[in-house]
DNA sequence: CTTGACCCTCCAGCGACTGGAAGCCCCATA
DNA sequence: TATGGGGCTTCCAGTCGCTGGAGGGTCAAG
């Protein structure tokens, strides 16, 4: 299979399957001309990769992921574990984007938004903290 | 005013200081030993940008809403567009996160997480999609 | 034989810093 | 007067996860 026909079915960009390969997460063989010659088992890798990176897991994250993955006796706490711990960290970056959210929809709201030059959200970037 | 002292006041890192110098956002004098030497108005803008940075305005964004709000004569609403526009990305941002919290909740709450090898978060990644 | 779609490598850049090296400068203390 | 410690300077490189582009080889169809 060339990188075209794996970008399709998996949905990755040629360009991001080539950086997988250039950090070590898959290793697909190569034919005569060159071209990479990726077998299922690489799409099936690259797919799981595409999964694991729109739930947000770091590659580094994809990288252990990955070998828990291919490790046929590996204990599910190890998995878990990760998947915890990122959890964890996205809750945390919604909270933080849901604090900056409530603060700017105030602000929005309490702004004329017309051609007068008054602005409260100018006003409270200017002196307040704004949180 | 030396570069820590300003530091202290905005919260700043000095790198960060003078990362807004390299790009143009500060234009901080100079001693003759070659110290920075900030005024007030500096340290003002300084806080600004510190204030606008922690509600996740972009690098740009926050230039532009520099000069709005150096321009006395500006209009309320060309602020309010780029906070409203920032805040419609927070919101997409926050909805993205929330659907791979859903999903990692899941997939976390029904992983036994014990010794065992089975484990349906990796058999998530590898098979469905994982929305 | 040419066209156009593929594929290759390598280098650079994004955003917003951050870390570190190498080297001044300034002040206090011995 | 020497020394030590902190603060300041510049410049370069690295972070993360790609993405764009240049410059070129390959392949199948017409």
């Amino acid at each position: 299979m060339n990188i075209g026909e794996v970008s399709q079915h998996t949905g990755l960009p040629p360009k991001t399957i080539r950086y997988y390969e250039d950090i070590g997460l898959v290793k697909p063989l190569r034919d005569a001309n060159g071209y990479r010659a990726f077998r299922e088992s690489e799409m099936h890798k690259l797919a799981f990769l595409g999964r694991a990176r729109t739930l947000g897991f770091s590659i580094e994250d994809c990288r252990n992921l990955l070998a828990l993955w291919e490790d046929k006796n590996r204990a599910s706490a190890d998995v878990r574990a990760i998947a915890k711990e990122h959890l964890a960290q996205i809750e945390a970056k919604i909270s933080g984007l849901q604090e900056m959210r409530d603060t700017l929809s105030t602000l929005v709201r309490d702004c004329a938004g017309d051609d007068r030059p008054d602005c409260p959200i100018l006003k409270t970037l200017g002196t307040a903290a704004a949180t």
